[in-house]
DNA sequence: CTATTTTTGACAAAATATGTCAAAATAAAT
DNA sequence: ATTTATTTTGACATATTTTGTCAAAAATAG
């Protein structure tokens, strides 16, 4: 049940890298580095395709990771937020089914 | 499959008021709400509480549409959106069974 | 202890959101 | 058909949020 921030932080312990060298290949300041690695704060979508590339993950993988963080993130501390995913998802299949129509 | 815009303009039309007399109500310009009912903006919390309250609909159900929407737009256009929504919806469940502990 | 790494918070700049206003486009009503 | 009311659009201003830098404090490793 690993958020994004988690797994990223994994990769990096897994092999003993600073948050310096990370962040210098993002291009970022390592206190942005390891604050998203604490969820403060969001990375860009550019900037988890890089992560992908640079410990060689599937960039699938960690898009999935990302963009549910954002999701949770959007209904925390909401009543109806379970409910709210599951309409979502709803839309989400009816949308996709109608892809390009209308 | 209503969109929340898509409720409320129903709501709204039901009662054949013009944009002017809701927006009063919420205190703000015609030409937002507009834009609200459109989709093209997206409404406050605050703002869908008054809506509830002024077509005396029940407020979580307004509130889950809202949030809904909020979500959609969060993954749209994205090939991992139903996935992202479903390993969501996995850790709201987690979050809130364990809530208050740790 | 001393070095390195990580975390924190103050700050600035950039980007986004939120609203007003007035004009243009639509629809409704004579 | 013309007027009248409603809705939509876009330019603009302001406020809020994001995104990042920097330097110091805190934690960790040697």
């Amino acid at each position: 049940m690993d958020s994004f921030g988690d797994a990223i932080r994994k990769l990096r312990e897994d092999k003993e890298l600073p948050l310096r060298t990370v962040a210098a290949f993002l291009d970022i300041d390592q206190a942005i580095l390891s604050k998203i690695e604490r969820g403060q704060r969001k990375p860009s979508r550019e900037q988890v395709i890089k992560l992908a590339e640079y410990f060689k993950v599937k960039e699938n993988d960690l898009l999935v990771a990302w963009l549910s963080d954002k999701l949770v993130y959007e209904v925390a501390d909401e009543e109806m937020a379970l409910k709210a995913l599951q309409v979502a998802e709803e839309r989400v299949k009816y949308i996709t089914k109608n892809k390009g129509k209308k």
